[in-house]
RNA sequence: GCCCGCGUGGUGGAAUGGUAGACACAGGGGACUUAAAAUCCCCAGCCUUCGGGCGUGCCGGUUCGAGUCCGGCCGCGGGUACCA
């Protein structure tokens, strides 16, 4: 019997798929379509199994569509722009462009040969300037559209390097490179305008049904809404007062002091004439600009020596202070504390000796805060001391909007609602990105280039031997006529943040070549997404980013109405882990090994060349540095990519994490292989049978339950199920016709898996065309259903014993049979049942 | 810190509020073989006086019935606006 070799078989049928155009979109008006989309990859350069595992669940979807009779699009492409490829020309000397450039050819040598039914005619990278010129085209549109503006924002700063450091290369507050430490500095950046959409792009989250609930519910709490007062402290000096926002107004009468921002205007002119201001701003700007890292430092704050006058009591008078944990960009920069119900103005007053003054107590536990602040639920009512809007015992909503309603009446402050989520930032100050297509001109200002001069190229001839972004030094590039003066000018030397390409590729592979960013044909028949599948990671920036853009790009003319919200249905995977094995050198830091490096034997793991013994850390994601990396391609050239693509999809459901194991890949090959000599085998086979009838139940049951599996991203089950028919089969004594109809029927349920082995077996049993193509079985509803049913007897929720019945008993008739079982009779030990719940179909209980 | 998830045998995991552990890996036993590999068959949560008892991270609650729903902890992961 010939032994399955995917080594010749697997070319074999990318060939074949090949010749016929199998998997090339086509616009078909009489098929409906179907948009599969897998986040498009960063070319690092090597395929990763993670890749694997997110390319090979779209695939299923868009083989299982294609077999469905859907006109499916399901592209390909690169997401080139980013930090690395300039990381490596400053280690390597080479150029981002080659590194990019090479890396892609690289990895579409990995990808082709995992069979996934993409239509690499689309391909494209953000780096083309075809591409990107486009998106210029469009940003130029979005300036048109008042969607773009620019201010000032904070930014790392390297003071060694003279450089600006994205938050990943600031390490505990230093810089990765020159180890200096790092500094808050402000910078002008052009922004999208995004918060005028925060309300819509709240809204329309209830109408994204199939997106998982949890990613809703984080976009949601990422915009922010809330519902707050505003209103402003006069100062005792007369200067003018000072604007607050907050979402607690109820506590006013807890107020200890007011807090602003070190980068509150106030503060700022403050810091102009007060050499002690000035070196407490300096100590607040230290570290990075993350939320993390800004909300976990220690609580710095610094008393300015201006009063101000408490709105309900002018006798009543408060220290405004600098403190470090406020946001400029939140509010107004300014809030007024209440430490007994904050944590953070708790942790505070308490480290300056303010006061903390309760406002409300537990309704059962009236005792005075100490060292934990009382922050109960809004929605829970407390029993309030004094309230100056007349409330006694009320939750804190209604404490809120009586507190707004109140200060309304009177006139000293107004409610307001708020937004955590702030404009899109887009400047990086960095040459591998999508040049912004700007002109400074000193008599016209910002002029956007124009659109036949587009796109505005990178210029090849840079270095990176020094710091900071090649295209400020590159002079003969950035000097320029100004576009509307003709004046000579300079050219913006921004890049935009990667994200920006990232936000319209879904709309571009529709048409990925036209001389515009879309083609009104193609977006309305592609859009939307149908289904797009990524990584969890992206639940938040990548996806709201993209919604904003689209509705940016409909504005401009670019995206119909339809396609505000382009994903109709969204699937989060999850990562894929592994083991890190380490050793330690002489000092006791860590050595990381490769996994083939280790021996894993039944006393532990040891290094293979050596015999040391090596710690093992299980389920880490997967990190070139930790070494704790698997190669697919290894995989491929040891089982083949049905064995690769079948292993990733088996066991883990699709949006937990998964831990690779090399002994998975193994089990995973030999069932092919069996299912291989199965289907030779019973091609063999002639005659007459017994038993085609339950054969044919058990097919129809599996076509149904693989099919809910794939349309239900349960991959994992669908899998089990096969595992499971192919021992039924294995097992049957049925005749050759059926067992013939079945492994046919076993071929096409596994095609989106493991889909050459499914056209060889295809093949092998006469079967017409490419498996690829065949319709898609269907399960026949009345080979579903079983005459009886197999219930378990319960008494008090235990299982005592089982009764098998007919499927339509009544329950007068169930309840006699249950009650009389032995089990039953044992632990009742002769009394009376209380009651009996007989729940038809399903399990039966005895509540004794 | 804050927001969002996740936690089930030795392992990956299955289970519309209704028989916890399907399916698989590793393991044990057997068949075939001179032997091995490969393959095939069987066993298997833990404890047990063989009646049963205990079991889905921990503590509590709702329910006739909780892995599943609710509250509180613990641990791990993702995000935290310049990694992509």
């Amino acid at each position: 019997m010939s032994r399955y070799d995917a080594a010749k078989i697997e070319p074999k049928w990318q060939r074949a798929w090949e010749e016929a155009g199998t998997f090339e979109a086509k616009r078909d008006p009489a098929k409906p379509k179907y948009y599969v989309l897998e986040m498009f990859p960063y070319p690092s350069g090597r395929i990763h199994i993670g890749h694997v595992r997110n390319y090979t669940m779209g695939d299923v979807v868009a083989r299982y569509k294609l077999a469905k009779g859907f006109s499916v699009l399901h592209p390909m492409g690169w997401d080139a722009f980013g930090m690395p490829a300039e990381n490596a020309a400053m280690a390597s000397g080479g150029h981002p462009k080659d590194w990019t450039y090479q890396n892609i050819a690289d990895m579409k040598a990995q990808m082709k040969p995992m069979g996934w039914s993409l239509d690499w005619t689309r391909e494209f990278a953000t780096s083309d300037p075809e591409y990107y010129g486009q998106q210029q085209s469009m940003f130029i549109d979005f300036m048109e559209k008042g969607l773009v503006y620019r201010k000032n924002a904070v930014v790392n700063w390297d003071p060694v390097d003279m450089t600006v450091l994205a938050n990943e290369q600031v390490i505990d507050g230093k810089g990765w490179r020159s180890g200096a430490e790092v500094e808050r500095r402000e910078l002008t950046q052009w922004f999208f305008k995004i918060s005028d959409f925060s309300e819509e792009l709240l809204e329309a989250l209830d109408g994204l049904k199939d997106w998982p609930e949890k990613v809703r519910l984080m976009q949601a709490n990422w915009i922010g809404k809330s519902r707050g007062l505003k209103f402003g402290f006069e100062r005792t000096d007369g200067g003018a007062p000072i604007e607050v926002f907050t979402t607690r107004p109820d506590t006013l009468l807890g107020a200890s002091f007011v807090g602003i921002s070190p980068d509150h205007p106030i503060a700022k002119a403050l810091e102009e004439d007060n050499p002690d201001v000035a070196a407490f701003i300096h100590e607040c700007r230290k570290g990075g600009t993350t939320e993390e890292e800004i909300e976990t430092a220690d609580k710095l704050g610094y008393d300015t020596g201006i009063r101000v006058r408490h709105p309900l009591n002018p006798e009543w008078e408060l220290p405004v202070w600098i403190a470090n944990f406020i946001l400029m960009d939140y509010g107004t920069g300014a809030i007024f504390a209440c430490p007994a119900h904050d944590q953070r103005d708790l942790d505070f007053a308490r480290k300056y000796g303010l006061p903390v003054i309760d406002t409300f107590f537990a309704l059962d536990d009236p005792k005075p805060v100490e060292n934990e602040a009382f922050v109960p639920p809004k929605t829970e009512k407390v029993k309030w001391i004094n309230h100056f809007a007349g409330l006694d015992e009320n939750t804190g909503e209604e404490a809120v909007e009586a507190t707004i309603r109140f200060a309304e009446e009177l006139g000293w402050g107004t409610g307001v609602t708020q937004y955590r989520l702030r404009d899109w930032g887009l400047s990086r100050q960095r040459y591998w990105g999508c040049p912004i297509p700007v002109i400074h001109c000193d008599n016209c200002g910002a002029v956007a280039e124009k659109k036949e001069n587009l796109p505005v190229r990178l210029p090849d001839d840079v270095s990176f031997d020094v710091p900071g972004n090649p295209l400020d030094r590159h002079l003969t590039w950035r000097h320029c006529d100004c576009p509307q003066c003709g004046g000579p000018a300079q050219r913006e030397t921004d890049t935009m943040d990667t994200f920006v390409d990232s936000s319209w590729y879904y709309a571009r592979f529709t048409n990925p070549h036209a001389d515009t960013p879309t083609v009104p044909e193609d977006v309305d028949y592609w859009m939307n997404v149908d289904q797009y599948i990524g990584g969890i990671e992206h639940a938040i920036l990548h996806l709201l980013y993209s919604r904003f853009f689209a509705r940016a790009m409909h504005i401009a003319g670019h995206l119909p109405e339809k396609s505000k919200e382009p994903f109709n249905a969204l699937f989060t995977q999850g990562m894929v882990t592994h083991a890190i094995y380490q050793t330690r050198d002489a000092d006791g830091r860590p050595v990381y090994h490769y996994p083939e490096e280790v021996e894993l034997t039944e006393t532990g793991a040891r290094l293979k060349a050596t015999d040391e013994p090596v710690e093992v850390i299980p389920s880490a994601k997967m990190s070139k540095s930790k070494k704790n990396v698997v190669d697919p391609v290894d995989i491929v050239e040891r089982y083949g990519a049905d064995t690769a693509r079948w292993f990733v999809m088996s066991d883990s459901p699709p949006e937990r994490d998964v831990e690779w194991t090399a002994s998975g890949a193994e089990a995973a090959a030999k069932h092919l292989a069996r299912v291989w000599r199965l289907a030779v085998e019973i091609a063999e086979t002639t005659g007459e049978g017994e038993g085609d009838d339950v054969l044919l139940r058990e097919m129809h049951k599996t076509i149904d339950a693989v099919t809910k599996g794939i349309e239900g991203f349960l991959f994992n089950t669908s899998i089990a199920r096969l595992y499971a028919f192919t021992n039924t089969l294995a097992k049957s004594k049925a005749g050759a016709e059926a067992k013939k109809q079945a492994m046919k029927i076993m071929a096409q349920l596994m095609s989106p898996m493991t889909p050459h082995l499914a056209e060889e077996i295809w093949a092998h049993l006469g079967g017409e065309g490419l498996v690829a193509k065949a319709p898609w079985p269907e399960a026949d509803p009345a080979m579903l259903v079983e005459d009886t049913v197999t219930l378990a007897v319960q008494v008090n929720g235990k299982r005592r014993d089982e009764i098998t019945v007919a499927k339509d008993m009544p329950k007068d008739e169930v309840e006699a049979l249950a009650l009389a079982t032995a089990g039953v009779q044992r632990a009742l030990d002769g009394k009376p049942p209380k009651k009996v719940i007989v729940v038809p179909g399903r399990i039966v209980n005895v509540v004794a």
